[in-house]
DNA sequence: TATGAATGAGCCTTCATTCAT
DNA sequence: CATGAATGAAGGCTCATTCAT
């Protein structure tokens, strides 16, 4: 769902996809390592070796490419979300397989992670970002729905849901700051880990 | 330590010392609001009601209160945990008394909280920041100490106590997202139950 | 006299006419409604239906379709002028016909005389507008001659020819401003009302 | 009323408001001369002395400068028009001395007229221009009060009055293009030479 | 012919900071 | 101390034009 005009014919179409999405992910690394603001469409130019003129080709604005960097982030993870929980697996085994397929995503995208940890203020301010807030907050209920019935059904042990429910989003949500692929641990083992934390 | 000259007469300091607070303070509201980049001296020129030049008696530069804003979080931080790991008090205590510090002093520094994680990209990159970085690191060691002065004595029970810490700063660097005085849990009640987490 | 390399072979010419005759009244229209700066090429693209480059073909430069649109008001219109100058009627015949030519010819070519009044500044200052100004003082000429003759022969009254001149100039030049076809007045009775003004 | 906020205390008040005078007279006979569009904000600089950034001291938008120059050229010229249309003079003089008054003004503001005159697309079109459009309209409206009353009382005689205000607002309209204080005809010569043409 | 990609210059505006008063 | 004026460097974005296909 590119924002400047993609072209109709299917040909010119894929080259064109395929250069925004080069965009998107030289922008999401260029924003993660000096911020949104101090990355100047300058950078991006020269990161994509696009001129100046040439990158609003493929996005409409800077702010944009923001919203591109976290729709990739939000939208397969959602899809990915919404799979698991609609399987009929006890919900000991929903959580350590969302688990999973969240730090396995984290791991592919740490770039939009921190983007999307960074520009908090953007997103939580906005109007514009409302379609962005409300995935983000689909997921969270997918997850709490995934605790509620591991409490209900006995696999699971919290003194306080909520804060449980807290205290994930945190340790997942922090990292994009430290995990890196081929590290000391998958990001599978470090799902299992975790989830572990809150199974009996 | 402000960094724009402060009077040495006693009588003016304080008062110059006060009106630092209430710039570092507005400024820490307005960073954590709409960004540090996002935010104009003109924006802190209205929000303390001192004029842009006005502001400049009080800082050297935007910067400086950005890193006013990290001091200001850090070291009472650093301080008060360096205390409490100096105790002779079994680690079990001593990670709860540092939890419970710990998000007592995030309750009360909500802003500079969220300022600090925003602006990640700018403290892990400048050389300028050296010193908050180290700070943050201090921070850490102490918290990993003490982790691991419980799991060797069997106060505390990890299956991976590296990923212990970097749950447990994960967790509680998010609270600043959703932590409120006056809300549903105290600081210490969560610092508690989070504690449980770990503590056989 | 178009500027972008017409076809030789006369079918493919008439073709190519008529659409650069399109894109000359499309542009026409839309630099009287916004400005011609204030209208890009790719309005231009919208309102013709060819894209940005293909505009190109019929015209050498955005600057030339403003003068290919000064002629088209010009041109004709000078033709005119000079036809009924020539015919042996007596001067108030001249004037009346003039007038009526004049203001038919406006009331056909609307937003070529608002772009003519609002391009002033371009008109006057380049070095490469030298023929259009031209024909517009030649017309001024032909108009002025005509009154000439009229205060000769006693068929006009002016306190100040010159005053006169330029009054009428005004008075029609203001007309694409409130003139439209169907109006409650004809361009003829127009001109002949304002004709009167001068005429015993 | 100047909108990039002007100092309160009265002495900097005198200065400021100086100054922004300067800038719309530099304004007004840059766009005159140019154009609108193709006059830049370091044109203005340049003509001013100030700094490009400076300028927005005394400006908070290049098309503020734009508003500013129509309301110097129809605030007075209003004020005035209602002033003698509220003499109980006979129609006949209220006429004489409005377009006296009107052509004197228009003497004094050249630019400002060529301006409000090319950019007749913008005033037209955009939601921010109304109060310029209403000024515009009032005026108009005064000046077709009085022939309508000098109609009235036969001390005029029109064949359309509604033609004869068109040509009345053509013919001054057009006045700024050839205009010149010091020419052959003072501006009051020819304000009675025009109303001769109407008034019996 | 016609298209869409690409360029690169230029524009308006913002902003941190300095300085005379 | 405090102010408001002033600076000058960016920054995001637009746009006329060119060109390979």
């Amino acid at each position: 769902m590119p924002s400047a005009s993609p072209p109709t014919r299917p040909a010119l179409r894929a080259r064109y996809e395929e250069r925004r999405q080069g965009l998107i992910d030289a922008a999401a690394k260029l924003f993660a390592e000096r911020g949104y603001e101090q990355t100047s469409i300058g950078d991006l130019s020269e990161a994509t070796g696009l001129a100046a003129g040439g990158i609003y080709h493929y996005t409409s604005s800077k702010e944009d490419l923001l919203i591109a960097i976290c729709d990739e982030l939000l939208d397969p993870l959602l899809e990915q979300a919404r799979a698991i929980a609609a399987t009929d697996a006890p919900p000991e085994r929903h959580l350590r397989e969302l688990l999973r397929a969240w730090l396995l995503h984290i791991e592919s995208h740490i770039p939009h992670m921190l983007v999307f940890g960074q520009e908090r203020h953007t997103i939580e301010r906005e109007p514009r970002w409302r379609a962005v807030r409300r995935k983000r907050k689909r997921f969270e209920e997918i997850l709490d729905g995934v605790l509620a019935r591991g409490e209900a059904d006995g696999s699971m042990a919290f003194e306080d849901r909520g804060l449980a429910l807290l205290a994930l989003l945190g340790m997942v949500n922090y990292a994009p700051q430290w995990l890196r692929p081929g590290g000391r641990r998958s990001a599978e083992e470090i799902a299992d880990v975790w989830c572990n934390l809150f199974v009996r």
